[in-house]
DNA sequence: CTGAAAGCGCTTACAG
DNA sequence: CTGAAAGCGCTTACAG
């Protein structure tokens, strides 16, 4: 009937010919409303084609349904566990905002949050990995102050707050006994930049394997590359100019593995006769590299709906809607995918 | 010195001991205002921390600052897409939200569209590629029914709707033009789904470009996948049991690219001595691919970046606050780029 | 089971 | 240049 404007509360109140508290308890099934009212107003509301207004809800409520997923602006993020946090999102009913940060200084980080709060955001998915100092302002009251339940991806966990990570020292385990089931002995290594806690976690699971099986693991079979696929090609060279015995490599991620099997082609190595090469991630690129690459699986997408529905609980709690506490540590774990290039069998 | 609440208008009218209306002009900068009564309010402002909340100016304004960037579960969005919106909304004042379609049909379309008028949208960014029936609702009322204005991502242009696509004819004639400079003749491709607008495009450049140059594009020579690697080792594989002399093969993407390079090491051909490739989109990986990916540059960061400002513009447009009229239609353009697997000179 | 009032925090006319 | 009032569309106490 009114095609133009919006159809309000008061619209259909009138239409129906009750209260606009009435009409609030059927919409929101807050209160017992009599049956017979019930379907009425139901009825009203579906030929007027009403919809509540989701910012008049915020404004009483002091909570948005919102979400924010902060990155880091050009960063390494999948597209998985964007879609894995929006579809859990979804699904449990509250929305996403993708939110940037320019450069992770405190003063930045303190604009986003505040601009966060300004909206009503009723969490925070801090999607930027734990590197460097970036997580210095933690430390501040800055968590406290803002006053939102934050859930940290990716990150050292500690105390007072919480993270959802995977358990990146278990997962490079499993590449690295895989290796040394296949009965390779000087395992070098292609690490992510030594500034980012999980290539520092890798590291330490390629050192502590090496040692377990009483093998070496001098400084001098690690190599560091920034995670591209030319930092692998790099780091690729510099291993086999200091040693031409390495038999195989753990590296850091698949991107990088890509770079060298590249420049053990260039070098008329056989992978994996001469040199076995295995990655970590699982990107969808992986089982079609020459030779396809064996790799450790991390599930980015369970990772993204993980934090999302983690991060929802916790904002449940804090709005008083449950009473029951809530872990602060959630860990995934990986699974090992041996292809071609470390499977001489295969 | 309220620590725990939150600031107000009303809490800084009355430390300013000025009306709420003169507080709000300062905030807005809206009217003008005394300069001896500005600074003191933003002195008080600065003082009390006070942070103007959103959602009560959604409310008043009808207008929430909000874009809606929609893609498709599972889909096959770049991050980079994300980022550059995710960017260039934010330098223009304006939030991102992102939403994902369970499934293309018109009832769920509905729903979505529906969902972000509750919470006043501003503008939506239609990233799910023109594809199959995908584009449809469009044909449906609902696009006036909404009333927010709309973004097509990689869509056929049209009348009605605004575009922000690659010129994806003039970029796939780059490739080809290259491979026929090179001195190939028996080009074959191996496409995207039919079903793909973008897919569609590739194809009718590579059957021009023959044309042109007075070379054959019989049927066989193409084969279509579904842009996975694994997919592009099968076209690989049909493509040269079909045929042995092809001596080059355009590719819709470097994904199915990939595939394809591991299918002709498998059957021994070199690259690009017996048959060069060439891509599409430039990934990061495509340059350490074995041999390295000759390909054409699709800036995703770019096309998100434009199809925000795009949005934006006629968002303001949308609420009066320009009166220009705004282009419908916005093309971007590829880059050629030329690696080892199709230039033997190199 | 239902309704009249006050309020969420800001802005838009309207006065002066 | 500044202020008192009404309103954005809904919800939360408070009555009955």
């Amino acid at each position: 009937v009114s095609p133009t404007s919006r159809i309000r509360l008061v619209d259909v109140a009138a239409a129906a010919n009750v209260s606009k508290q009435t009409v609030s308890r059927v919409v929101t099934g807050s209160a017992d409303v009599a049956e017979h009212t019930r379907e009425h107003v139901l009825a009203v509301i579906a030929r007027l084609g009403y919809r509540p207004s989701a910012s008049a809800r915020t404004l009483c409520h002091g909570r948005s349904y919102t979400l924010a997923v902060v990155g880091l602006d050009f960063g390494f993020l999948s597209t998985d566990l964007y879609q894995g946090a929006a579809r859990q999102a979804q699904a449990l009913g509250y929305n996403l905002l993708l939110k940037t940060l320019a450069k992770p200084d405190t003063l930045s980080v303190e604009q986003l949050l505040l601009s966060l709060t300004d909206m009503h955001i009723d969490g925070v998915l801090w999607a930027i990995p734990d590197a460097y100092d970036r997580c210095d302002w933690i430390n501040s009251h800055l968590l406290a102050r803002i006053n939102i339940p934050v859930v940290f991806l990716s990150t050292a966990p500690r105390a007072g707050i919480i993270t959802v990570s995977f358990d990146n020292l278990d997962g490079a385990r499993l590449a690295m006994q895989h290796l040394i089931d296949q009965g390779r002995r000087r395992i070098a290594h292609i690490s992510g930049p030594l500034g980012w806690w999980v290539a520092r976690e890798r590291i330490r699971a390629w050192r502590l394997a090496l040692q377990e099986a009483g093998l070496d693991a001098p400084d001098s079979y690690l190599a560091e590359g920034d995670w591209t696929p030319a930092s692998g090609e790099r780091a690729m060279a510099q291993l086999l100019d200091r040693h031409q015995n390495i038999d195989a490599v753990f590296v850091g991620n698949d991107r990088m593995a890509l770079g060298a099997l590249l420049t053990a082609h260039r070098r008329n190595l056989k992978i994996p006769h001469d040199i076995a090469v295995i990655g970590f991630d699982n990107i969808l690129e992986s089982a079609s590299f020459y030779p396809p690459l064996s790799t450790v699986c991390q599930n980015k997408c369970q990772h993204g709906e993980l934090a999302v529905a983690t991060l929802i609980r916790h904002v449940a709690a804090h709005f008083g809607d449950t009473k029951d506490a809530q872990p602060a540590l959630q860990t995934l774990t990986h699974s090992l995918i041996v292809r071609e290039s470390s499977a001489s069998s295969l």
